[in-house]
RNA sequence: CGGGGCGUAGCGCAGUCUGGUUAGCGCACUUGACUGGGGGUCAAGGGGUCGGAGGUUCGAAUCCUCUCGCCCCGACCA
């Protein structure tokens, strides 16, 4: 592609109200622009992108045995009706109305359309297994789009659903996909990690989420730094803290006045003491009923947990108006001791010894606490994570990492078959509930989160998997032999399978140079009379950030190097193929 | 949904508080000259319903009312 017949338009300002980094260099060089919040057109190279990130995808998917399927983004909405998620979704659903009234929505994802379709494809254990996927864009009205395409309204997003005629079976495909998956991951050169995490509102027994660690993001998780244990923040464990001394010789326990000191950083100056010593008591609404949960006062609250523990969907912490009601105290002296209400306490706050709290009368603490002396309470695991906690599966520790969740993989087990009636009959003839498992790709979210991982301060540097281009000609100059070598070069690049970007334009080197480190193609090759009169051209890969280590190789051996470079970089990418 | 902020040329902004020539600046764009290996210089240009509607006024980008859009933070860790 000549760039005076391309169109790239760079800026050299990013748009104010772009943030993250591959927002702003995604716009920045010309990839993406808005178009309404949560909206993005893909100008070409975008869109080559795109496709690249799709046909790793693809032929991951196809070597996995998946068959791709095209299911429609405009649904009517008996589909969602049925397995009761039209109410579910809530806002998150795009709406619509057809002609005559009827309802219809904009696929968030596609659980139902693909389980109608094998309910009416699917009728005998010889059908399956089977994986049907298709890439598609989808519709969610996100209450906050952000960070460009991260967190998009309208994406493309790859679903796959596995259909098989037993639990066994279905662990056996959502094997697969965590293979293919990793496969997926690596050859795109990303830093991830596979972690568990809550299932939440698809149902179901078991899933994984593929998070690729980038400081930009939204979700947290915990990774050993010896083993392979990782897991969401929302989910992840950590064993009890042993009691740190004897509390049998404690003094009774006593009410201190602690005037206006709420947050435990407060008492915890007041009192010189440390927050490890308080019991963090916050109040909960579960249902109909105000709950407390107690944790430790270094130790944050993990909403998930405690909705598991009290064996409902949701917890919200209470209102003002509820602390008053449930302690007779103002916010900020909430205590276990003497609290009539239904009572959770962390295992780690269990094993404080001499403990802090709040009064449940306002202005006023106890000191000298000593729980299972001093009051009574149910004990669970109701507290998140924090770095330099051991992990749950060898004892070394844990450190916390920021992540941007780009795949996930659920065993639905037969939550939606149940629903929409999708039954085979097994070798005795019985009618049974397809098993099934759902596995999605964030395929535009994929581009950015990329970008988050590859970029420095010039730009993007793609990796070869992804990339626009592979090689990025940057002509210096008009004179008839750079013009000439440019033509050559561009030919000979191109009759080995290569992808070319020649930058053509009568511009000043600088402002090329400076576009090209921008788009990120990763191996530059610059062509100008200089080296020409040396004998050859400038190789220089994109993560090369010095310019002066540009290699001076003989032009009729770049062609030749490149297709050896790209190979090689590619080849470092690719998995060892499986059988 | 709560709080904050912003809508003026393709992009980044000034002007708005304190109403008053023809609405400015930088980048980008067009033309020309010089220049030519990391976003050059000079000159001459083109480009604006000042988000929209209504109002106040002799006069509104500026004041008032309504409205639309967008961005950020938060969505409760006492």
């Amino acid at each position: 592609m000549r760039y005076t017949s391309a169109l790239i338009p760079t800026l050299k300002e990013a748009p104010s109200d772009a943030t993250s980094q591959s927002h702003i260099l995604l716009l920045r060089a010309g990839y993406v622009r808005r178009v309404g919040a949560g909206i993005y057109s893909y100008l070409p190279l975008g869109v080559r992108v795109l496709r690249r990130v799709e046909r790793v995808v693809r032929e991951e998917m196809d070597r996995a045995g998946a068959l791709e399927v095209s299911l429609p983004a405009l649904l009517p909405s008996e589909y969602f009706k049925e397995t009761g998620r039209w109410d579910v979704f809530g806002d998150i659903l795009f709406r619509l109305k057809d002609r005559k009234g009827s309802d219809y929505h904009l696929g968030p994802t596609h659980e139902e359309i693909i389980t109608d379709m094998a309910r009416r494809e699917i009728h005998s254990y010889r059908d399956m297994p089977r994986n049907l996927y298709q890439i598609q864009s989808k519709f969610r009205d996100e209450p906050r789009p952000r960070g460009g395409l991260l967190r998009c309204r309208e994406f493309s997003m790859k679903d796959a659903y596995s259909f098989d005629s037993s639990e066994d079976a279905a662990r056996a495909s959502y094997e697969k996909m965590r293979i293919a998956y990793t496969r997926i991951f690596d050859r795109m050169g990303l830093t991830y990690r596979m972690v568990s995490a809550d299932s939440g509102a698809m149902g179901g027994s078991g899933s994984a989420e593929f998070q690729v660690l980038v400081q930009s993001g939204e979700d947290f998780i915990a990774a050993c730094s010896s083993c392979d244990y990782a897991a969401n923040l929302e989910v992840a464990e950590t064993p009890a803290r042993a009691p740190t001394g004897d509390g049998s010789q404690l003094p009774p326990r006593e009410r201190v006045s602690t005037p206006g000191q709420r947050t435990i950083e407060e008492v915890s100056t007041f009192l010189r003491a440390e927050p490890a010593r308080f019991l963090k008591s916050l109040l909960y609404v579960a249902g109909t009923e105000v709950v407390m949960a107690v944790v430790r006062g270094d130790h944050e609250l993990n909403e998930i947990k405690l909705a598991r523990a009290l064996g409902v969907g949701d917890v919200f912490l209470a209102s003002e108006e509820d602390v008053r009601k449930a302690t007779g105290a103002a916010v900020g002296f909430a205590g276990p001791v003497g609290f009539a209400g239904k009572l959770l306490v962390d295992r780690d706050a269990m094993n404080v010894i001499d403990g802090i709290t709040g009064a449940n009368e306002t202005d006023a603490h106890f000191i000298h606490v000593q729980p299972g002396r001093d009051f009574e309470a149910r004990v669970a695991d109701l507290r998140s994570v924090k770095d330099g906690d051991p992990c749950p599966s060898c004892g070394q520790t844990l450190k916390v990492y920021r992540g941007i969740e780009a795949g996930h993989i659920f065993l639905l087990g037969t939550h939606y078959s149940d629903k929409m009636g999708a039954t085979y009959l097994d070798e005795s003839g019985t009618s049974r509930p397809i098993v099934m498992g759902c596995y999605g790709i964030g395929v535009s979210r994929l581009i950015a989160t990329t970008v988050e991982q590859f970029n420095d301060s010039d730009g993007i540097a793609w990796p070869i998997s992804l990339a626009p281009y592979q090689v990025h000609v940057v002509q210096l100059g008009a004179e008839p032999e750079v013009v000439a070598a440019v033509t050559e070069l561009e030919r000979e690049l191109e009759a080995r399978g290569l992808e070319v970007l020649v930058d053509d334009r009568e511009e000043r080197p600088g402002v090329k140079f400076k576009d090209a480190d921008l788009i990120g193609v990763p191996l530059r090759i610059t062509v100008g009379k200089k080296a020409l009169d040396r004998g050859g051209v400038e190789f220089k890969p994109r993560s090369e950030r010095d310019p002066k280590k540009a290699e001076l190789v003989l032009l009729g051996d770049a062609a030749d190097l490149a297709a050896q470079w790209v190979k090689d970089r590619l080849a470092a990418l690719t998995p060892e193929s499986s059988p």
